[in-house]
DNA sequence: GCATATCCCTAGTTAACCGATAGGATTTAT
DNA sequence: ATAAATCCTATCGGTTAACTAGGGATATGC
């Protein structure tokens, strides 16, 4: 199970990527209209900007919009940054690998072996499925370039 | 990341189900062999017990056997024991349905969507590998009836 | 230039869970 | 009887999740 907090950051995120162009969203808007914790939900945005995701206004009329286009950002890298590494064990980790304690051989390990099946299968649908793909309803498996994807 | 407790059992398992049929292994040899802490293993082995998939006999020469095939016993099935449901949201788990508290439109929610994705993959290799595949290093999608996995 | 609305930052709290450790009770083979 | 094994329950220290709290910094609009 996921996080209630990156569950949050999903709902929030979602929601500024479907905000108009330019048009900022307050966090006590976004609190309210989704039953979030309000200074919960501060954390969590603010976790988002340092991030890269988010760019934030302050002061009356302030608010947060996305830094990066939406479909530039992908279910896996928001994942990561409010649960950790995805992967089931420490040594099918790419992004921050280590070596479990007690293994003695890695190439041989039957618990790596069939969980990085299993670990293959998801990751390769977190890192390509983006937040654009999610407002769009773009069916998997299509992969429009870019432009193309912002015209449609 | 999946938790030691899980990580312990498949080690245990693989170990019982390895050994020369009707021949039982000891929590204690189990436990020596793969540096498990020793009572912590007893109680994972008890899980396994409890849960229909080992057997024990008691007392001197006594031991953990399979109660099931291994080729019948799936990484899922064995995961889910130690760490409860697989689903990365409530919503998504069929054995344990839950509907997230302050969901408007199931339907309508693109996590819940996008997870789908995700989960219904690694779903599908964690059901479906057991550990007897693992230990017959089985290719994935060679679906063998039983009597011929046991035979080759 | 002051009130207000907003973001920004840090610390604390409570409950649950993880990873054991501990101590014994029960069963069985010899 | 003894030794070796499983079985059962309780406890414990450390970490994390999910908030809660309190304020500081900053921009806007009158």
């Amino acid at each position: 199970m996921i996080s209630n907090k990156a569950k949050y950051a999903f709902r929030a995120l979602l929601a500024i990527a479907a905000a108009p162009e330019g048009e900022a969203m307050t966090s006590a808007g976004i609190a309210r209209r989704y039953s979030i914790p309000h200074k919960f939900l501060e954390q969590i945005l603010l976790d988002l900007k340092k991030a890269g995701i988010l760019d934030s206004r302050r002061g009356k009329s302030g608010g947060y919009v996305m830094l990066r286009p939406a479909d530039t950002v992908s279910f896996g890298e928001v994942l990561r940054i409010f649960e950790g590494p995805l992967a089931p064990l420490p040594c099918l980790s790419r992004q921050s690998y280590r070596r479990c304690e007690d293994c003695v051989s890695e190439a041989n390990c039957e618990i790596r072996r069939e969980f990085a099946r299993s670990y293959d299968a998801s990751r390769r649908v977190l890192d390509a499925r983006t937040i654009g793909d999610a407002l769009a309803n773009t069916p998997f498996g299509v992969a429009l370039p870019r432009e193309d994807r912002r015209a449609g």
